[in-house]
DNA sequence: CGCATTTCAGCATAACTGAGATAG
DNA sequence: CCTATCTCAGTTTTGCTGAAATGC
């Protein structure tokens, strides 16, 4: 079965028979895909009244770190994909809508901990289960070998792309970032 | 060998054993892996002095209608997923830097046709090699094979969030789309 | 002292929404 | 008349950059 791809590289290969359009298989199909499913995130996250699925990353981030659920700015821009600049005005909002707090770094007094309030876990918690569920209803149309197999080829492409796993220190403390 | 989401999905399952993470292996990579690629075509579409791969889009999916190179604003949009007020942008700003010309669409009064400048279309013609070399080497780590699996995968995927192929006459006329 | 963390002000822009004009 | 195409004005807002403040 076709879809939108397709059709566009079907007219390439018209046009232009001697490029090789093959890298848009993967490329076009992936940022397209990227776009509808963003799309069904954000319409999750405004649900919760935030406006975007970042800010949700945000207080989802601050979940999985396990009591007392915190992590620095820094930390979090670094996972989230965004300047620390970038962080702060995400956090400014969160600590406006009573989601977040942000408490003074014991351990390094230039910083500070971003922490989630009670109501701001309720809904992390909330919106996890969630988001789970639309991303699985996304995928339905994909056999869960296929799903497995996705997932790894995503994987190695995410490694080539410069993508670096978290550091993880050999002696455990705390959270699982340094 | 591990990567980003791994670690992620490795923190939530000692946090919440009893909900299911696996969408995340795919949903979360997908993101990601866009992000990145975003990123490089984004600095593409800068040395070729636009603001945005979407402004490139926009020529090379004129470039791709073949002569003379022509589309309709609505058939843009549609293809490149925005709504038809955000196009009018673009294409003022494309317009503005002598890339594009609209003029009369002599089958309907109402509409108008977008046509590239000469400039317009020299560049897209030069975009287009690169984009298609930065794309290429972007899935450099995949192996021929395995890109294939990928983008099976993907248009699977693409499918089961709604994208639908192009609507193509079954007489075909100049333009692929109507 | 040089470096790291965070914040902030100012900036650059992008695209949506809804209304309006024109024509089928 | 009702609908479709396109444009525009106004709005929303997001996040980046670079500088400043603080502490390591």
């Amino acid at each position: 079965m076709d879809d939108r791809i397709d059709s566009i590289i079907r007219e390439w290969q018209e046009r232009r028979p001697k490029l090789d359009f093959s890298p848009l298989e993967v490329v076009a199909r992936l940022i397209r895909a990227a776009h509808f499913l963003q799309d069904r995130l954000d319409r999750i996250a405004e649900a919760y009244g935030l406006s975007h699925t970042g800010d949700l990353d945000v207080l989802t981030d601050l979940d999985r770190a396990g009591p007392p659920h915190q992590r620095t700015p820094s930390e979090l821009a670094e996972t989230l994909l965004l300047t620390t600049g970038g962080m702060t005005v995400r956090l400014n909002r969160l600590q406006r809508a009573g989601l977040i707090e942000r408490l003074p770094n014991p351990r390094d007094g230039r910083g500070v901990l971003v922490r989630l309030t009670p109501i701001g876990k309720e809904l992390a918690e909330d919106a996890l289960a969630t988001l789970l569920d639309t991303q699985a209803a996304s995928l339905g149309t994909l056999q869960p070998s296929e799903q497995v197999d996705l997932a790894n080829l995503l994987r190695t492409l995410l490694r080539g792309l410069g993508d670096t796993p978290a550091f993880r220190p050999a002696i455990a403390v705390q959270r699982g970032q340094s």
